[in-house]
DNA sequence: CTCATTGCAAACGGTTTGCACTGGT
DNA sequence: ACCAGTGCAAACCGTTTGCAATGAG
């Protein structure tokens, strides 16, 4: 069974229902892997479901992420963005370029665990966005 | 020489014209040491000069940002933040009950240099904000 | 059949822009 | 006197909302 399928069975043994845009937004999402904005969702999800309004959208993200069969964070700039699965990653950018490096979450495990344990809090954060200048601009 | 006016002379001394405006919400900034939003940022002031608009926040706000008077972060929740100073430090917020513990930079000097090794960046990031559950909601 | 979900259109909040006026240098 | 900086009003973008219609269960 597809990754996409165990999800669409557990919005509906939880009495949600599978609409064909609940499931369409859901492969968008799947198929990227990268993390999306609703806009981005909204035109790729769009070519298969020209019906599909960016209200919609907005609605589905925030059911997603709300009954955790997606996560959101903030990206830098302030914008929002949807991924699904747990792949836990973390973005430097280049305040000069803009290009952008991705740093894996096993990096900061040892922080998050110093953290967790300074502050008693249990830390959640999927995505953290830190800015510098990169070697080639620095 | 007060801090402000340290930073009204380099104003001036850079060519900029040093206006009433740029004075007050230099004020303003230096007396919260917090970090603020625009809309806060013209709030306060605004009791100083109730002429001043919104308008003017914004692109003073981006002046000094741009000029290194002021640094910019985002903060949880894609709201843009401006302040003054070096005071670096971070927040964890509670995504049930919205309470926010700061973190000093200290704690996350390690990390830094961790990073600044395995990446080659320069890392400048002024402000970041972790999620999860506090001591009282997990 | 019922109610969760959708589409549409309109409102919203924060931010940005064009343009004429003002005031710092 | 000149031009950087301001105020005003209107545009802008991403997001949210009210309401009637639809379709999944």
């Amino acid at each position: 069974m597809s990754c996409t399928e165990q999800i669409s069975n557990q919005i509906r043994s939880r009495g949600f229902r599978l609409t064909p845009q609940r499931m369409i937004i859901l492969q968008v999402l799947q198929h990227s892997g990268e993390h999306l904005t609703p806009a981005e969702v909204y035109e790729i999800a769009r070519q298969n479901m020209p019906s599909l309004t960016e209200t919609t959208v907005y609605r589905t993200l925030e059911f997603l992420s709300e009954n955790g069969f997606a996560m959101a964070a903030h990206i830098g700039s302030g914008k929002l963005v949807y991924q699904v699965g747990g792949h836990d990653h973390h973005h430097i950018i280049c305040q000069k370029c803009g290009c952008e490096l991705e740093v894996s979450h096993a990096q900061l495990a040892d922080l998050y665990s110093a953290l967790e344990q300074s502050t008693g809090f249990r830390l959640t954060t999927s995505h953290l966005t830190f800015f510098g200048l990169c070697p080639h601009c620095r």
